[in-house]
DNA sequence: CCAATTGTTTCCTAATTAAGAAACTTGTAT
DNA sequence: ATACAAGTTTCTTAATTAGGAAACAATTGG
């Protein structure tokens, strides 16, 4: 555990010498490709976890395969029904925890 | 905690009986419809709780406030950017918890 | 190594989000 | 009741997703 957090706040520091600070521009977007980045690999993970290819998935929500291709690199900013179509077609219950400062709103998709 | 169980029974049974049953295509759109409606009141929420105006957010993330105001009242199907943008810019954290079967994939956005 | 399948990329077109702006409605405070 | 602010709706135009189709690249199995 230790040792993980450590990691982890040098990777932090790592990232703020050489993408920048928090807060800076060039940062903000190494942010966002990156939770992008995650997303289309989540989508990925899961449906080579089922066994289905592009075109299968693209079928059952009406979508081509080349548009899922897009979605899984990240090569498109998808509309959020279609992201939510990917998901509920993988089966793939999505928790959106909102945190708040002392709230804690959930629902799922 | 039992008269909470037995509320929710009665009120899927109401669905059932006046939407229809899950998996046809009317209870489908309810669903979906249900959903989204929970995600723009979310949004209005806690906008509301920060005492932000729906141009004072609009102008946060590069929208205009009539954007605003269609998302929170579901009558666009927004960009998946535009949706993290508002929550970003709201401060809620999202956790994104991908359930498979056994498995449990998290990744905050 | 070849063949077949799967995934990626590109072209053009259709559909839809979002900008920009303005009118209209609702709500609030004085 | 009136004035002001906030929210909703509408219009036209610009930008971008997605369809449709096909070519190309990469991967997998025989």
């Amino acid at each position: 555990m230790k040792s993980d957090r450590l990691r982890k706040k040098s990777l932090d520091e790592m990232i703020d010498k050489h993408i920048g600070e928090i807060g800076t521009e060039k940062r903000d977007n190494f942010e966002e490709e990156l939770r992008l980045d995650i997303l289309g690999q989540t989508i990925r993970r899961i449906r080579e976890d089922k066994h289905l290819t592009q075109a299968q998935l693209g079928e059952m929500i009406g979508v081509k395969k080349a548009q899922i291709s897009k979605i899984e690199n990240n090569l498109t900013d998808a509309r959020f029904e279609t992201i939510l179509k990917v998901f509920r077609a993988l089966n793939a219950k999505i928790n959106f925890n909102v945190e708040l400062m002392n709230q804690k709103i959930q629902f799922e998709q």
